[in-house]
DNA sequence: GCAACAGCATACGCAAGCGTACGGAACCGA
DNA sequence: TCGGTTCCGTACGCTTGCGTATGCTGTTGC
């Protein structure tokens, strides 16, 4: 493609965009190298072997993870609107399904998932116990509904078993 | 392992077992050979080639996952009572969860995915209308939220999640 | 201009997994 | 017991991907 150099960092990205389509085996030296129009003589420079960099993209993806519950901690709005925007920046992260899969055969991967997961239920249980909604169950619900719902193969929108779910739940306060 | 002859069958079986606890990399034909306590020589006996082998695997459960719907359908009792049994159904079914990460990078998994899916949402809609829920998005959050639930590292367990949404979808009415 | 170094290309050895070839054991029926 | 069939063991070649070694190119300090 181009013929400029690349960056540790550029192959991260490179990384992820792999992995919105497709699962974790695209992640192969030599076929990102043929992404990025170089050789595996530039992602060995960059990184001392595979795993090191599997482990970089994993970190990467973590860290953008975590910087969207930060930006969702801080912003405005009713706890509604605030549920909603949740919902739609999960179902926007195309990287979260095959994280998921890959957390089925990969340590830091699994360990990452765990993380996040328990960070975005910890906010939904928060913003469900402002409105007066104290069962936990709840949020798990409402989480499996988007992780679920991107999962199932089907012609209904996730986000609206998302927000139906969250009416209903309101309704029932 | 056992000095016994082996049949389709039993590769078959072998191979199912083995998603239950890990993803479709762990189906090769040299690792389940060591599994059943023979070699590859049986495998390539009993199936033309790799493939032809996952595909059958795939046919397996897929027949198990139909069969279950079909249980369903005949089962007795109240539309809650048969909601809840749907429910820990589709928990206990251990190979759901690798079949559909199979199904991102493997075409027959992901049409297999699909059918079962199809037929799963088409008898929660059909309960929940029985009960008076039409909407078809609370069949997709009570699918998701056992499909989620399986998916998502937590302490909650996802009947919970299941059963807390079941009772709230049947207050609403 | 010319070291020195960052970054990449290329060639190689190595291991794993697939599929095949072929031989041998076990088990028939006649 | 003997020929045939079924099923499995083993050795081999092939491909793919990993990691290394080594040399080339462009840039930068001076």
């Amino acid at each position: 493609m181009t013929n400029k150099q690349h960056s540790k960092t550029s192959w991260i990205k490179a990384g992820l965009s792999a992995l919105k389509d497709g699962d974790p085996s695209a992640l192969r030296a030599e076929l990102l190298a043929k992404h990025l129009g170089t050789t595996k003589g530039s992602f060995y420079w960059h990184f001392a072997d595979v795993p090191t960099y599997h482990d970089a993209v994993i970190d990467s993806w973590r860290n953008d993870a975590l910087n969207e519950i930060v930006t969702q901690l801080s912003a405005t709005g009713t706890p509604q609107q605030r549920l909603h925007a949740f919902g739609a920046q999960i179902l926007s992260d195309q990287v979260d399904p095959a994280m998921r899969t890959w957390a089925k055969s990969h340590a830091h991967a699994r360990h990452t998932i765990t993380q996040i997961d328990e960070q975005r239920l910890t906010y939904i249980s928060t913003l469900l116990a402002s409105l007066g909604v104290a069962n936990p169950a709840f949020a798990l619900a409402c989480y499996g509904t988007l992780i679920g719902g991107t999962a199932i193969q089907t012609d209904i929108r996730p986000m609206q078993a998302f927000t139906a779910l969250i009416d209903l739940i309101l309704a029932l306060k």
